[in-house]
RNA sequence: CGCGGGGUAGAGCAGCUGGUAGCUCGUCGGGCUCAUAACCCGGAGGUCGUUGGUUCAAAUCCUUCCCCCGCAACCA
């Protein structure tokens, strides 16, 4: 008898920098789902890996001076790597793709084809903005005022050929697909989606690039490089042996389930669909949008100087206890706000103080009273039934909620059994029974159903952490066939006469005071002031060509509906007043720089921002002090005349 | 009026297919001593952002306004 299958995935990540706990959340999650579904039976394909093209790509290789592949093989194979950060989460992926792997490559060729020749893709223009000395294709909304944003000199209209996908064609299966209400998941994203981009027209995808080269080349087409989405999205079904012969699991597992961030849910549940329908293939079983980590509200960013590293938290904390805490605490549809205030205290209370010291007085007194091994002897009271009975019916309703990948409320119910448990020692008073020689079979009792209870909710936690349950499972003495799925909602599974071995603890206490500060130091000196090295040379010619003049601001206010632009009114000495935006309104009030002398380049092209022109640019000494951009305007001093030149 | 999420005890969150509010931490008091200064019980503390409405009944549905956060735009 075959089992049944189940495949999931998580997004492909994108290797432009080391990945961060917001990644690790997302892979640890579906790592989990992956291990309860494993358990519960099924034959599971468990997916992760790298996208690995793009110009993002190639210019950060550029500038790091080695090749894209260089590049990308020292984030994703190299030394504290991508590879690295998932063997150390303990993640059970059964494969893992990286866009540049050669039968991928073929595969996407083979898929753009058969696109191709069905008519869904076709050679279209793509209408735009070219600037012939930087070779460099621009869009309407890329444009400075009309001008090349890369050198600022003039472009022409111009036609470039480039591969489009019929996405027009798939809007009304599409949108069908998402009111069905099972594909897209949690429900509110479906909403979302139809609102933002299904009801006001989908236009038809361009799915090729000449502007770079760092892709996937269309081979019957030098010059042009497959898109990003078709490259990546298609790596769950290359990865099974869709159009290749690398692999033979196509018809097996397909569809996925595919887990994604709620960035990418408009990519996953519109366009992926929509390619899908035009190869043939059957659309995922669902797509479901798990929520952000954010920090103090804010969105975790490298800028904000707030990103949290996930190797030095598994180094402090155990790789099961930052697995747990992740999943334990955030429900996975929606935001959860990170701290490592609550990281110390999920461990503390779930892990120590309720499961860990649980094992650790249950085995504790099993020794004491009985030298590690139980007598066969029972006599069970009423005030056990309640205990048993969530022993035996724990396993159905954690089942339920892990089915609709609501981890934290599986693990709720694990923890309703352990906090019973615990509560049970205190009804039944194991001491007080230890002390009378006539009581030993109702202390074998009590401490049996104890033991029950840890195993069942060691099985129930093994898919969050399976490192510290093997080592409790050892502790309570269950052997393998005390911990299957069946087992798990079964009472009495453990011998009558079993051992325990106590054993270390399974999850040390921590101390909240001392652990921040240790934190905090490890941050402090992970930010290094890291100054920018200076920019290659230029000419005294080219500096010239550079018109800054000291111009007296006339007037300034805020832009409407902008939270950063100022306009301003400024006198530069040629009798005209001259306007110019700036974004600096996070770091002054209009009315504080009226009638100040700052300096301001004259001469660059004009900018239109927020329908207004900008004629130049006021100048401002920038800096990045503890992640944070601090902004002066160069201010003069009042004697300075209106119009003097910098030279 | 660009799109979306959110405003619930001191903090962080759950509840939101309607029936006088729950959880974790903190706090106060009690119990217990098997255990990782843990465990168990109880108390204090909330007019569930604001306005109006639907209903026998609203945190939960509709409406007004205010505030916060993302995205988008923009930030040269």
């Amino acid at each position: 008898m075959s089992k049944p299958t189940f495949y999931i995935t998580t997004p492909i990540y994108y290797p432009s920098d080391k990945l961060h706990i917001g990644h690790t959340y997302c892979t640890v999650a579906t790592d989990a789902i992956a291990r309860y579904k494993r358990l519960t039976g099924y034959d599971v394909m468990f997916l992760t890996g790298t996208d690995e093209h793009g110009q993002k790509i190639e210019e950060k290789a550029k500038e790091a001076g080695v090749t894209p592949q260089e590049f990308v093989d020292r984030i994703v194979t190299g030394k504290c790597g991508i590879l690295d950060l998932w063997k150390l989460m303990n993640i059970s992926n059964d494969r893992f793709i990286r866009t540049t792997d050669d039968y991928h490559v073929t595969s996407i060729q083979r898929i753009f084809r058969k696109m191709y020749d069905n008519g869904d893709i076709y050679k279209g223009a793509y209408k735009g903005k070219y600037c012939t000395p930087c070779e460099s294709f621009w869009t309407e909304s890329q444009l400075v005022d009309g001008k090349c944003p890369d050198c600022g000199r003039p472009v022409h209209d111009a036609e470039e050929e480039a591969y489009f996908f019929r996405l027009s064609k798939y809007a009304k299966p599409v949108q069908e697909l998402l009111e069905s209400g099972e594909f897209l998941k949690p429900a509110s994203r479906v909403n979302e989606m139809i609102n933002n981009f299904i009801k006001p027209g989908l236009e038809d995808l361009c799915v090729s690039r000449t502007s770079f080269t760092w892709g996937i080349p269309v081979d019957f087409d030098p010059g042009h490089v497959v898109y990003v989405w078709v490259d990546a999205l298609f790596n769950y079904a290359t990865a099974m042996g869709y159009m290749n012969e690398r692999y033979d699991d196509y018809a097996r597992y397909w569809p996925p389930v595919n887990i994604v961030g709620k960035e990418i849910v408009r990519f996953h549940s519109i366009i992926w669909p929509a390619m899908l329908m035009s190869v043939g293939e059957p659309v995922p079983k669902q797509v479901y949008g798990h929520g952000w980590l954010v920090i103090d509200g804010g969105k975790m960013s490298k800028s904000k100087g707030n990103v949290v590293d996930p190797y030095v938290l598994a180094e402090k904390f155990g790789v099961d206890a930052l697995r747990f805490f992740l999943l334990r605490t955030f429900p996975f549809g929606s935001d959860g706000n990170f701290s490592n205030e609550l990281l110390i205290n999920t461990i503390n209370t779930d892990l120590a103080n309720s499961l860990g010291n649980l094992v650790s007085r249950t085995t504790a007194m099993i020794e004491k009273y009985f030298g590690g091994t139980l007598i066969p002897e029972r006599e069970a009271e009423a005030m056990d039934e309640e205990l048993v009975e969530m022993i035996r019916g724990t396993a159905e309703k954690y089942a339920a909620q892990m089915d609709a990948f609501q981890l934290h409320l599986g693990l709720e119910e694990v923890f309703r059994l352990i906090q019973r448990a615990n509560k049970y020692i205190d009804e039944t008073a194991p001491w007080v029974l230890g002390r009378d020689e006539t009581k030993k079979a109702r202390l074998a009792t009590v401490l049996y159903n104890l033991l029950e209870a840890l195993r069942v909710s060691l099985i129930l936690l093994t898919p969050f952490i399976p490192e510290s349950c093997d080592k409790a499972f050892v502790q309570i003495g269950a052997e393998r066939e005390a911990r299957t799925w069946a087992a798990a909602s079964e009472y009495g599974v453990l011998p009558a006469d079993v051992s325990v071995r106590k054993g270390e603890t399974l999850f040390p206490r921590i101390d909240t005071a001392k652990m921040l500060e240790e934190l905090e130091k490890l941050h402090q000196t992970a930010k290094k002031p890291e100054s920018k090295p200076v920019l290659p040379d230029v000419t005294i010619d080219e500096f010239a060509r550079c018109d800054m003049r000291v111009c007296k601001i006339l007037r300034c206010e805020a832009v409407k509906k902008s939270e950063k632009l100022l306009k301003f009114a400024l006198d530069d000495g040629s009798g005209t007043e001259r306007q110019i935006l700036s974004g600096i309104h996070k770091f002054y009030e209009p009315e504080d720089l009226v009638g100040k002398k700052a300096v301001a380049i004259l001469n660059l092209p004009p900018r239109k921002m927020m329908g207004m022109e900008s004629n130049g640019m006021l100048l401002s000494a920038v800096k990045e002090i503890d992640g944070k951009e601090v902004l002066h305007l160069m201010l003069v001093d009042d004697d300075v005349p209106v119009g003097s030149q910098l030279c």
